[in-house]
DNA sequence: AACTGTGAACTTCTTCACAGCC
DNA sequence: GGCTGTGAAGAAGTTCACAGTT
């Protein structure tokens, strides 16, 4: 008995699928109509090969000798992301960067729609973003339910970000996407993918200190 | 001629340190000693093994049979890292995000200082976050040369995202992050590290519609 | 006894090189 | 000729298991 293919694609992969799929949508937008895995890969900035090896995993979809067709690679890539079905999806704390993510139209055209947006501060409650109204967090429990959301963000303070967390777990929330400070703990069956911006700036200043001093040995 | 160590620690290693750095600095202030690398391992969230591993980039750094010193371990992190050199960056593109950034307390204890805010749009020129005027964009190469800022941060429209990026490199920044929503083409010497929140989104929601149907043919 | 530091096994990801097809 | 799809090689990262130290 041969199993045909994996079911299953790696992460890495998945994560450059999404990134394809938006040039490819630019592509289009142009009007091009087909494009080669070199082209693509210069503008995704990866390696041709490992395009079209992230490409093998959805089955073949170009034609050889001339490369791929910029329409049907682009919906055949959406469709594998999900993108035409709809994902309800909770924010939670709406300073600067939730505002931020609430107000971004790129979340819409792939196919998240925020349908809570959720804040503790009374004089946030109300404020209209992203033609939505911010409410207070006891309804947090209320709405996941209501809606199914499946997906959480948590932009709020480091501070309670695990308590929202727990909650957003309890209530039926099964993926979180976490742009707070600190490391959170999740039951069985939840999982986290954290987004942490300071680490992302202290990682590029040291690999930059790195390749500029490949030699220097540091005083005692 | 043997070198002691390999001078370059590992990308996903650096990462990482930064993570237990935050860790180690919340327990110092809760007055905690010492601690084990099993006990930390929980607190970041990964494998004490790894932990350990990455820690040896460090050179011993523990007591055997006892654990770390709390103190010692954050300080020995921090200088690798260089949080105690204070690094100029500039932040280019002041919307929710932009403002988010500047704001953030988190960077300066790491050693980032926003040495300039540039924004195209003149409604927010002079407005004032994170105790720091919005300047223009013409102001740009002025204020980079001026204060030798090696970091810089795009938070604009893709649209002008590539636009910013150039004018970045000639200044004479050499490391970038990049939250427009495109890939940025860069000359060699200036490395450009990518977040992008949609992708983030959509490899989560991938990943946990993977993990739940992992037996599910999708229908012709 | 407890816990670190590290070689070795293992897994995952990337790149290469070329066969296969248009 | 040109470009895709993929097995095989290589690199990087992770986990294990245990020797070494206090």
């Amino acid at each position: 008995m041969i199993q045909p293919r994996p079911r299953t694609i790696p992460e890495a992969t998945v994560a450059r699928l999404a990134v394809y799929l938006r040039v490819l949508s630019t592509l289009a937008d142009g009007g091009r109509s087909t494009v080669s895995s070199g082209e693509l890969a210069t503008a995704a900035g990866v390696n041709p090969a490992g395009l079209r090896k992230d490409l093998s995993h959805l089955g073949p979809c170009g034609v050889r000798g001339v490369g791929y067709e910029v329409d049907t690679l682009r919906d055949r890539i959406g469709r594998v992301l999900g993108v035409e079905r709809s994902r309800p999806c909770v924010l939670v704390g709406i300073g600067n960067l939730g505002s931020a993510l609430a107000d971004y139209a790129g979340f819409g055209s792939r196919g998240f729609e925020f349908v809570g947006l959720f804040d503790a501060s009374p004089a946030r409650i109300g404020q209209r973003i992203g033609g939505q109204a911010v409410r207070p967090i006891d309804e947090l429990e209320a709405v996941v339910t209501a809606t199914q959301a499946s997906i959480g963000v948590i932009t709020t303070p480091g501070a309670v970000a695990q308590a929202v967390c727990d909650r957003l777990a309890a209530a039926g929330v099964r993926s979180i996407l976490n742009f707070a400070p600190v490391t959170l703990a999740t039951p069985d069956g939840v999982d986290v993918r954290k987004v942490d911006l300071s680490v992302e700036l202290q990682v590029l200043a040291f690999l930059g200190q790195q390749r500029l001093a490949p030699a220097i040995g540091e005083p005692a």
